[in-house]
RNA sequence: GUGGUCGUAGCUCAGUCGGUUAGAGCGUCUGAUUGUGGUUCAGAAGGUCGCGGGUUCGAGCCCCGUUCUCCACC
């Protein structure tokens, strides 16, 4: 994998660049479509490269761990030949799905144990496992294996939790070094800074993170509960550490406002369940602000679902007919949703990009984000 | 026609011995959702307790009448 800056804004940190990996050029800044069980739900790949224009996508560790299961995926030679998509993927380690499961973990300095969502078997997850797990996935970019601290842990918590995420990466990156890829092409392996809110610990996290030298970083444990201004000055702390020739992922960021707020900082990647999961609720996001479609506002409301939208599905329903999927609950909801949200959300990344190569991009954010901002 | 039975929120129904402002589920409406368990959670609106009268300090509940549902028998 190489990264390349093609331009920079000179009124912030925000950079438009291009990552290469075997399996195609991502140009960023860029939001990525999570697709946990080896599918973007309710799109298919068709519409995600015509219409939405994804350049990556998200797959899951703990789930596709689970369920098909590593044997399944390497009989299918990776998670690219098993679902099709020929595009590069990354793996989330699970790191996240441990936290967020924690009425079944148990975390040890050997790994985490848990307890699977689906059968209740046991389970355990080292830096080590979840390393080889990812080689047979076969993702593009692989993820450390680290502990999301929670947004409300104290200083104590947040410190040791960090220490053990900087142990694991250790052993993980120990790991990654002295095994291969499976199926003939390049992996890469992205550590991910920790710290909680705390400045100090974030910029210890970074400077660890930093010093591993490795062709890209992440931003973990941000989202989580802390307020938003607190998330955009932990961004800032680590930002200042993190090489400025690698990519930085902010990791499970988040609505259209926090990803510009992201960019203008010098975050490059972004993945959030957003569009997706809040677009199955009938939530809408649009340039012009957030729409939910259930609401009986729209009942008679037969303009287009979002005139100034750049996918099909915006032009070829209206408002009115998609309320009516929603309120049926009929499958086309979620796919129209879907399509919409993801298409406006590449959209917004890609007109970020733009204005960042022109030179104009603080004062297009501003005018963004207020538009952003209204509720429809 | 006679005897019995039934009527409480949009729907299906609880409602104790007669006791504070009549409840639930579903539906409807509104909001939340940030490295996805096709969800979940939070809140709101919604009532002439079929109708009329009576007893009682007090009636969804007891009494009388009436109407309606369903059943059985003429």
């Amino acid at each position: 994998m190489t990264f390349e800056i093609q331009n920079t804004d000179p009124n912030s940190n925000a950079r438009a660049g291009k990552i290469t990996t075997d399996h195609g050029v991502i140009e960023t800044p860029i939001f990525m479509p999570v697709g946990t069980v080896a599918s973007v739900k309710a799109v298919h790949f068709h519409e995600l490269k015509e219409d939405i224009k994804a350049q990556i996508i998200l797959g899951n560790t703990y789930h596709l761990y689970l369920r098909p299961g590593v044997d399944i995926l390497e009989r299918a030679g990776g998670l690219h030949k098993f679902n099709g998509w020929d595009k590069p993927i990354l793996t989330d380690s699970g790191g996240y799905q441990v936290f967020s499961l924690s009425e079944n973990r148990k975390l040890k300095e050997e790994g985490a144990t848990f307890r699977s969502h689906i059968d209740g078997s046991k389970h355990l997850f080292t830096p080590e496992n979840v390393v080889e797990i990812q080689r047979i996935i076969g993702a593009d970019i692989i993820m450390a294996f680290d502990e999301c601290t929670p947004g409300t842990a104290d200083y104590t918590y947040a410190k040791k939790s960090m220490e053990m995420t900087h142990r694991w990466l250790d052993r993980g990156l120990q790991h990654f070094d002295k095994t291969e890829p499976k199926y003939g092409y390049s992996q890469t392996y992205f550590p991910i800074v920790q710290g909680c809110i705390y400045p100090d610990l974030r910029r210890q996290s970074a400077e660890f993170i930093a010093s591993q030298n490795r062709e890209g970083n992440a931003i973990g444990g941000l989202a989580v509960g802390e307020p938003v201004e607190t998330m955009y000055e932990m961004i800032e702390v680590v930002n200042e550490i993190l090489p400025k020739d690698k990519p930085r992922y902010l990791m499970g960021v988040g609505t259209p406002i926090n990803i510009l707020e992201g960019i203008e900082r010098g975050v490059d990647m972004f993945d959030c369940v957003m569009p997706t999961r809040n677009g199955r609720n009938g939530m809408l996001f649009t340039s012009q602000g957030i729409m939910n479609m259930k609401n009986e506002k729209w009942k008679d409301d037969f303009s287009p679902v979002d005139e100034f939208g750049t996918s099909y599905v915006d032009q070829a329903y209206s408002k009115a007919y998609l309320r009516h999927l929603f309120i049926s609950k009929e499958y086309l909801a979620l796919q129209i949703a879907s399509i919409h949200n993801l298409a406006f959300y590449l959209w917004l990344v890609g007109e970020a990009r733009k204005h960042i190569q022109t030179g104009d991009f603080s004062h297009w954010k501003k005018g963004m984000i207020e538009q952003l901002g209204r509720r429809l």
